[in-house]
DNA sequence: TCCATCATGAAAATGATTACAAATATTCAT
DNA sequence: ATGAATATTTGTAATCATTTTCATGATGGA
């Protein structure tokens, strides 16, 4: 989804955030880049490009305003690197072991979709779900070298 | 679910790991403590009563030897530490957002109960799921306090 | 018993994240 | 538009968890 500049930075605003020019291009690129779940560093390569002096401190800050505000998610499901995901709709993760790619899988937890948001009790109030095996693409490859 | 030190011995055995006096002292204590989700710190801490000797560095290597044999698993569903749980059944995790207690929560999840075990083409292995809300103690500490 | 292998432990290195303080940008009332 | 007040950015330095390195010690098979 590639949302158009205006619309990002109202969308800053709503959110109470100041729509600073850095934000703003952290909050682009994780739009443009949603299927990549990129880490802090990755932003940081990509944008220093474009803004030489931006520095790493930013990039921690401003993710992490994002996720006191709801517009992204960290993603830990390899345990050795925080991703950062866009929000924009309700999706689960999947993990392929082989190829290491993080695949947004959109399942509609059984959970989430009832009306009582309750379980033994505990109100819930976010549902996050990641799966671990192994992706299409790699499989298909192991079927191939198979046939040799 | 406390188990003898033999059972523990043995699954060491079946795992292809030795069973060291440490592995199975840091297996003993996930299997004691299992609904605390202890992190290495607290491992450490516990057990350097009892062996005064022992390294964090042992505690690291033992867990990680776990975790690569799905002895355990790791949580780190708070983002800022990684917690440890000791697998003995599927089951999902739940945050509570007020108190920071992770609580056990055993919802099977549809997709593991279908026999399928594919998505979108994906080979799925490994099903991991957490909530996060208010538990059901600091919901009633609300209410208690809402009467006054 | 000897050797090879593996585990342990201590110290040092690494690497990601945060704290801090100065410089800069943004906002908003005027 | 201007400028004071406020918030943000930046770069460095510090922190902290985890990993690596390596010397030593234990284990188990030949």
């Amino acid at each position: 989804m590639i949302t158009n500049i205006h619309k990002l930075k109202n969308l800053l605003k709503t959110k109470g955030l100041k729509p600073t020019y850095q934000r703003l291009k952290v909050l682009q690129y994780l739009d443009k880049h949603m299927d990549e779940h990129p880490t802090v560093e990755a932003i940081y390569e990509s944008l220093s490009k474009e803004i030489p002096t931006i520095s790493m401190t930013t990039i921690y800050n401003t993710v992490n305003a994002f996720l006191e505000k709801g517009l992204a998610s960290a993603i830990t499901i390899t345990g050795t690197e925080v991703r950062y995901d866009y929000i924009t709709s309700h999706h689960h993760h999947f993990l392929c072991k082989k190829c290491g790619r993080i695949i947004d899988i959109d399942i509609q937890c059984p959970i989430m979709a009832g009306r009582k948001k309750r379980t033994h009790g505990h109100k819930i109030e976010e549902v996050h779900g990641y799966f671990k095996g192994v992706c299409k693409d790699c499989l298909e490859k192991v079927h191939v070298k198979a046939k040799h």
